[in-house]
DNA sequence: ATGTATGCAAAACATTTGCACCTGG
DNA sequence: CCAGGTGCAAATGTTTTGCATACAT
């Protein structure tokens, strides 16, 4: 048996949710958008609907097992919660994301949101520039990667 | 004459621009989406499609004038650019919008972004949270403030 | 069985675009 | 006068919802 995460997030345990999961953990980038998996879905000739990518999703969300990004084009993005939080560098002109923490950021946070009387519940700090990858420049934003 | 920002940007001063920059410049919160300054057109009885409302957003965004933020709710909101660069505080049970910049977090923005090989173009650092104000956590997300 | 999850199609949004008309310089 | 700006309506792209059916427990 595979679907212990889902049953111990609360969710019962069915197919469509399996293999979104499964998609989500598998290959390729990391953060993925609703169509990116419904696409993966099609690939592996599942026959779930967009809509249920969409609940599945938010689903996931609120069991904390996914955690939904905005980045600048206001599409969303999941990205599954597996280690611990980061934070994000986008490069604009390829779509690339990568991960970082930096633990004095992290403090600063905490002592802004208090300094301001915020009761903190999660932050979001996203650096957008261009990756200097060979691979890089000459793409448009068409093919995404981790 | 008022419409020099306007020519120094590059922009021909129409009326549409003059009244979507003074509404951008008056009083109620300094975050606006398109959809709040269309009804604040409507509410000065100007006659300007909210298609307008998108385009000069665009344009105004493009010279620099404003800010386009992606807070959270994937709506996008529009914030003028005056005096320096700076994060934001959003309270999730309100909306209300502070700022704030810290010049440690500036810092090691720039060195992570450095340490990737990312020449950083921008970044936005959004801290989610509850600010514990007296007209706070009654109401719901409808009443936004600056 | 039975309440929940799903698929499909349609709706709801935010945002963009095509096109004929209007306006600023 | 004329390029560029605007209004309106229609198109787009993403995400949500209604409802009849299918499924997990």
């Amino acid at each position: 048996m595979e679907g212990k995460d889902l049953r111990k997030a609360g969710l019962k345990v069915t197919l469509p949710r399996l293999k979104i999961l499964e998609i989500l953990e598998g290959g390729g980038m990391r953060h993925k958008s609703a169509e990116d998996i419904y696409k993966a879905l099609l690939d592996s000739n599942e026959d779930i609907g967009l809509a249920t990518v969409y609940r599945v999703l938010t689903q996931f969300e609120a069991a904390g097992l996914v955690t939904r990004h905005h980045f600048e084009n206001g599409m969303a993005v999941f990205e599954l919660n597996e280690g611990e939080h980061h934070d994000h560098l986008v490069c604009m002109e390829c779509g690339r994301i990568e991960e970082f923490v930096d633990q004095e950021i992290e403090e600063r946070q905490l002592r802004i949101a208090a300094e301001h009387g915020f009761e903190i519940h999660d932050h979001s700090m996203i650096i957008y520039g261009r990756c200097n990858r060979p691979d890089c420049i000459s793409r448009a934003t068409s093919a995404r990667r981790t």
